[in-house]
RNA sequence: GCCCCCAUCGUCUAGUGGCCCAGGACGCGGCCCUCUCAAGGCCAAAACCGGGAUUCGAAUUCCCGUGGGGGCACCA
């Protein structure tokens, strides 16, 4: 049974890298028919940021990422959040420590002033702090006076620890070129470092997946499971995500959220499938899919070693494709939020709006922009009347816009058809081209150069009414 | 500074020794379609980081450079 995790602690929001690496993981189960959990990392108190757990659990539901087990969702192996596991973690370092394999060291905490870039580059050199030379019965005298203490794992001061990376393969350290990190702190809770291993041991993970930031720190994870005699998983670093200049996406530099891209236009289905080829493809060249389609063809083996870069550019198209896919109704109600009040204000058939802009948004935040001009006729210089490719001129448009408004202004019924029919009529018993006819029509209706819609549909969307107003006005501009 | 990882069009990528004078996608340019703009269709430009080695043959294997990235906390 493959079972798989999304571990994020609690002090930020989800962000493409955060969002890859939970859809792998989850893409990872369900493709084997497995169990996909959400375990909470909250062992840094001091880091929890006010909303970040319903901000996890917001997005999770966004990009259709279910679990199976969680905090609000016992599987057996709970509790699934990592405050709620302390004496566990105490359990387990203590065995450590009665093992040989850990022990507690009494220093006290180095304060780790982040010198800005003034600091001399001083090597570093891992932690071998003399506390590791204690006598068990010297340290649990001290414990016993109440000295503060950590525990920290013992490394070898000899050998290499090499682990086995599913897409990368083996990678060396050298041990004595590791640190003893602390495993768990003076304040009882454990360090990531050491609850990752016990959680993903004692919730029977197979698989894990993880940022490739953790490849150095993994040997020691190794030697942790060697050292409990425990099995490691499957391992799975997964390249870096970064900006298109190469450089790390990081929340710093800009890296959105989940959350702030849907409030950019961007279905959650189109980032989701945009972050599941960032390091991965499925060795077809179909790039549009769903989730249950990624689930389908989703292969572990297929995961890039390099890092990838995000394009904007390209999600923005992404989100295009599927914003095409929907079907008219679903794209309506979708675009519904996005319509200004102003125009549900006015009696539009936005309906009709929908079905004209759905193939020509990209992003949901285009809609505002592009019908602005149907509640509000923006102020235009005449010169947009003048256009090449349909031969219009400022004379033409003017001769076409005298004529043909007594001729709406008799047109009944006011639809589409009819308007179409009744202009296009016109343009041949006149020898004009129809495109001559229209440019003017659609100038007048919009005052813009290029509109959602041809000028039929935007006299039809109107009504007659106002289309005859704007035409007289843009006759007025032409005189 | 030390350790580790990576390296194909601007970007995402295919490619696991001959099918590659390197394929697809975004973007860019052109053409077609067309009641404007989109969408759609067609076409074009655009890359194997450098040097050695192995081999009859290397984008693909191995070394060495170079470049980029990551890590080095009582953070995850």
């Amino acid at each position: 049974m493959i079972r798989t995790r999304y571990a994020p602690s609690p002090t930020g929001f989800m962000h493409v890298g955060n969002l890859r690496t939970a859809l792998y993981a989850y893409l990872i189960a369900k493709h084997g028919n497995g169990k996909f959990l959400l375990r909470i990392e909250d062992t840094d108190s001091k880091r929890y940021v006010e909303g970040a757990l319903e901000a996890i659990y917001h997005s999770l539901i966004l990009a259709g990422l279910t679990y199976d087990e969680g905090p609000d969702k016992d599987g057996g192996f709970g509790p699934y959040v990592q405050s709620q596991r302390l004496p566990i973690y105490k359990r387990y370092a203590e065995e450590l420590v009665a093992k040989g394999e850990a022990y507690y060291c009494f220093c006290q905490k180095e304060d780790h002033v982040n010198e800005e870039e003034e600091e001399e580059e001083v090597p570093f050199v891992p932690e071998r702090n003399i506390c590791r030379l204690l006598s068990p019965q010297e340290a649990q005298a001290r414990l016993a006076d109440g000295e503060p203490a950590v525990i920290r794992q013992r490394i070898p001061d000899t050998g290499m620890t090499t682990y086995h990376d599913h897409i990368l393969g083996d990678i060396s350290f050298e041990n004595a070129l590791l640190d003893e990190q602390v495993l768990l702190k003076s304040d009882g809770y454990p360090t990531y470092n050491f609850a990752n291993v016990i959680d993903d041991h004692l919730m029977q993970i197979t698989h894990v997946v993880r940022g490739q930031e953790y490849i150095s720190s993994t040997p020691k994870y190794s030697l942790l499971y060697q050292a409990f005699g425990w099995q490691s998983p499957v391992l799975v670093h997964c390249p870096l995500i970064v900006n298109e200049d190469g450089t790390k996406m990081s929340k710093r530099k800009g890296a959105p959220t989940l959350e702030q891209m849907v409030e950019m236009g961007f279905l959650p289905a189109a980032i989701v499938n945009y972050v599941s080829l960032l390091g991965w493809n499925p060795g077809t060249t179909q790039e549009i899919f769903t989730l249950e389609e990624l689930v389908q063809v989703f292969n572990v083996d297929r995961i890039n070693k390099s890092p990838a870069g995000f394009s904007m550019e390209k999600l923005t198209w992404m989100n295009g494709e599927h914003i095409r896919r929907l079907s008219p109704e679903a794209f309506h109600e979708l675009a519904l939020s996005w319509y200004p009040d102003s125009l549900k204000k006015l009696k539009f058939d936005l309906e009709k709006i929908s079905r004209l802009i759905q193939v020509r948004t990209e992003r949901l935040s285009d809609i505002r922009t592009m019908i602005g001009f149907l509640a509000e006729l923006p102020e235009y210089e005449p010169s947009v009347f003048v256009n090449d490719k349909s031969k219009s001129t400022l004379e033409s448009s003017r001769k076409i816009l005298q004529k043909t408004i007594p001729l709406l202004e008799a047109l009944e019924p006011w639809t589409n058809e009819a308007i179409f029919t009744c202009l296009k009529t016109f343009a041949i018993e006149n020898g004009f081209k129809v495109g001559t006819v229209m440019w003017p029509i659609r100038t007048a209706c919009s005052g813009l150069e290029a509109t959602p819609g041809g000028a039929t549909e935007l006299a039809d969307l109107l009504g007659k009414e106002e289309t005859l107003k704007r035409l007289r006005l843009g006759l007025a501009k032409l005189q």
